[in-house]
DNA sequence: AACAATGTTCAGTC
DNA sequence: GGACTGAACATTGT
């Protein structure tokens, strides 16, 4: 689930517990948040406050303050492969938010908004002086919560990737087009689903090298991208793709009616329209 | 049982 | 050193 449109719902999820005390954290999760100890992250921010929620690529991390009101350690959350954020409101309000994503994905309830009834699932947790509290779901594990992340392995955001900034990083070297897509480092936020997504879209082969797109193809795939990005970003998550659907055995291309076609590129399960997408 | 799952990272190769 | 590939990571569902 967690992609770039994902994790901005989340985000602006996590909005919701910017400036409220915090009173405890568990932490005690220690492959979710390492590398820090149990009790390191309670210890950094408890009676303080979340102030700013960033989002670059699939990372989020937020500002704080001390109780004090100094400036306090940042907080970087990843949702991984499969996790969501909840924020409740203070005690009595039954308001439950959380980030988009797939209904049918990660252990959800059946209806939205309602808490999943696993709280072994439950990562990390921090709970507000209002009695509301902020928490990362997260059945498969590989969620990250830490102190300090480190930002600068990361690319421009696949949603704010000027013209040029796009043309230098994806069009070179030798690497598959999805596999440069994919990389965080080129540009952060697009995951295998918006990759596929994009690349039908724009009707360009995932396999194809990425030093041999034209400016004009370049160009192209960037607006595609920042379309694909906008619309997933809206309907809540990168499953509402138009072809999404469609990646599965004996189905074919929603456009043209072509087999789609799988194989493994950049290391990941790809879906391709065997007509529009051929190399 | 073996495999795949919307992600990242590290070891290994060229 | 850079570019690139594939396995490993933790866990669950099919």
């Amino acid at each position: 689930m967690p992609e770039l449109p994902e994790v901005e719902n989340a985000r602006q999820v996590v909005e919701r517990a910017l400036d409220r005390e915090i009173a405890s954290i568990d932490d005690t999760d220690e492959f979710v948040c390492r590398p820090h100890g149990p009790g390191e992250i309670d210890h950094a921010l408890k009676g303080g406050r979340l102030t700013v929620a960033h989002r670059r690529g699939k990372t989020m991390w937020c500002d704080t303050v001390t109780a004090d009101g100094d400036e306090g350690p940042h907080l970087g959350i990843h949702l991984g492969m499969g996790g969501r954020i909840f924020v409740t409101g203070p005690s009595g309000d039954a308001e439950s938010l959380y980030a988009g994503g797939d209904p049918h994905v990660g252990g959800m309830p059946k209806k939205a908004g309602e808490r999943p009834d696993k709280p072994e699932w439950d990562r990390f947790r921090m709970t507000f002086a209002d009695g509301g509290e902020l928490r990362l779901f997260d059945k498969r594990r590989l969620g990250r919560v830490r102190l300090e992340p480190d930002l600068d392995a990361l690319g421009p955001d696949a949603a704010e990737i000027t013209r040029d900034e796009f043309r230098a990083r994806v069009g070179k070297g030798t690497a598959p087009l999805k596999a440069r897509l994919l990389d965080q480092s080129v540009l952060s936020g697009v995951g295998n689903l918006l990759a596929d997504e994009t690349l039908w879209e724009a009707r360009m082969s995932p396999s194809r090298p990425a030093g041999e797109l034209t400016v004009a193809e370049l160009d192209a795939l960037r607006t595609t991208l920042r379309k694909a990005t906008r619309s997933a970003i809206k309907k809540g998550g990168v499953h509402t793709g138009e072809v999404i659907p469609h990646r599965a055995k004996d189905e074919t291309c929603p456009r043209c009616g072509a087999p789609m076609e799988r194989g493994t590129v950049g290391g990941r399960t790809t879906w391709w329209c065997s007509a529009e997408q051929a190399e």
